[in-house]
Formats: C-alpha cells, structure tokens, sequence
DNA sequence: TCAACTTAGTTGATACATCAACCCCGAGCT
DNA sequence: AGCTCGGGGTTGATGTATCAACTAAGTTGA
C-alpha cells in the first residue's frame, strides 16, 4: 500500500465518517427523517409514477430486499407510505409533505459541505473518481448480489 | 442545487454506500470482523502502548461514548479485547491474532478498490477534496459533540 | 402433470448506532 | 465539611443493517 493511497483513503475515510454523520443528524433533528427514509421517499417523489413496485425501489437503490422490506415495514406503520397488492408502494400525504421539507434541509446541507467548499473542477473529480470506482465495484463482484 | 453538485453528490453517495458494504462484507466473511471491531482494534494494535485508555479511543476514533461502550462490552465477551480497572482497554492474543489477519484483507480491498482504479493525481484530489469537507465539518459546528 | 429452479418478498435473530437517562467521582466553591 | 457541577462511563430503548431460513408464484423441462 502506497503512502499516497493510506493518505487517500484515511482521508476519504474521515469524511466519509464525518459527513455522513453530520447530514444524518441534521436531517434527523429538523425533520425525524433517517437517511433510509429519505432515501426511500426521495425516489417515490421523483418517481413519474403514482405508485412504484418494489422491485423497482431495490434496483434504483441498490438495497438488499430484506432491508427494504424490513424499511418498508417500518414506514408504513408510521404512515408515510402505504402497500397496494402487487408488491405497490406508494406515497402517502403524509409522506409527501416530509420530503418536501426533507429535501431543502437535505440541499442545503450538500450545500454548506460541499459546494460551498469545492471548486466546481474538485467536484467533477470527485464525480469521475467515484464512478470509476463503482464501475469497479460492478465489474469485480456482478452476479447480482448488493 | 447547480446540475454539477447534484451529479457529484449522487456519485459520491453511490461508490461511498457500495464500496463501504463491500469492503464490510469481505471483511466480515474472510474475518469475523465488523468494520466497527477493526477501527478498534486497529486503533489498539497502531498504539504504542500496551493498554490504552478509553478516552484516547473515543478521542481517536471520535466516537460516542455510549457507542464505544457497547462496542467494548461486546468485543470483551467475544474475547477480543479485556477490561482492566481505571478504564483500561488491552489487546488479548486473539485480538492481536484476528486484526494481523484482517489487515490483510482490509488492504487488499482498498488496493483493488482505490488503488488499481485511480491515477496518483486523483488519489491527491480525492484527499484534498476529503481534508477540504473535513475541515469545513469542524469550522461548522466544533464544539465537541460528534 | 409434476418436479426442480428461479426470483420477489417476508420474517426472526443478531449486531450496530443513537438518544436519553443514569451513576460515579473529583474540582471548585461557600 | 457539604455543594454543585461537569465529565467519563454505563445502561435500556429504539431504529437500522445484515444474514439465513422461509413462503409464494412463475418457468422450464422430463
């Protein structure tokens, strides 16, 4: 392992734990969202649909189905999506209004922490490295599993 | 949000879940190891002294303290670390034994991951970027807590 | 027709993360 | 002395992530 490669990762590492961290509890605390909520919903909203099957959710989020389904549980008893037969998920009004609030504090943390700091050639960058590395990622382990 | 934030960000968020529950995986299967019991002991192993105290590992680590003390009662009782009187944490030979392994492991992947796919410049920009976020975290919101 | 195979989805067990509430002890103050 | 106060550490409750085992429904092929 090279020193520049420690370097890298330790750093990577650090905001990785840091950011993270640091959205999560923002968006918990202004709007009793967790990440998997959001994350949920956000694809609902932006989904062209009324209504998404949930195959669909776990292809687009790359989600095993037993979380998904473990998440999906959880949501809907706190009503913020509702189950049709036929493995449908939707929205409820509920559901809809919390990312609508959701997705402001959600932007404007991305914002504060990284648009605000990098400069529009780092954040092409770190565009290009990160999907250099998921296509390594999908090259080296395919068959289907995370 | 300008197009080139939300498409860094997207990026970002997809290597930074799969490459993590990859990595997690792989050492989880080949060790036994979660990631939380490598940072440990890692930590552990890194330092010079024989037994550390907890808080140098919550300091280190910049962990919760509940979090560190549940971690810790869980990796005493699969034997990896032992407690001693006055907040002591110390490496038992099956710690020492399971993190030599992992290392190995752990290494492997962030080579195959990071190392293979990205050129010198883009390991630079990817900790400059990181160091960047890091130190905006820390400017934000410093007093202590996360 | 029926049996072996896939694939979607669920469930239960276990580990991990976070929050709030608590215990303990030593530093400072009256 | 007796006090409070703050920090280190623990605990319990809750939400989340992963694995393995299971159900159910559709496919293929003898």
């Amino acid at each position: 392992m090279t020193p520049d490669l420690l370097t890298a990762w330790q750093a990577y590492q650090r905001m990785r734990v840091l950011l993270n961290g640091r959205i999560n509890r923002e968006l918990g605390r202004e709007t009793g969202l967790s990440e998997a909520d959001y994350d949920i919903l956000f694809f609902l909203e932006q989904s062209t649909q009324t209504s998404v099957r949930s195959v669909a959710l776990r292809c687009g989020l790359a989600w095993e189905k037993s979380r998904l389904s473990h998440q999906l549980r959880r949501m809907e008893q706190r009503g913020l999506i509702e189950k049709a037969p036929g493995a449908v998920i939707r929205l409820t009004d509920k559901g809809r209004a919390q990312i609508a609030a959701a997705r402001d504090c959600h932007e404007a943390a991305v914002q504060r922490y990284l648009g605000d700091v990098l400069t529009a050639e780092q954040l092409a960058a770190l565009a290009t490295i990160s999907g250099q590395v998921v296509a390594r990622l999908h090259q080296d382990a395919p068959p289907h599993g995370d």
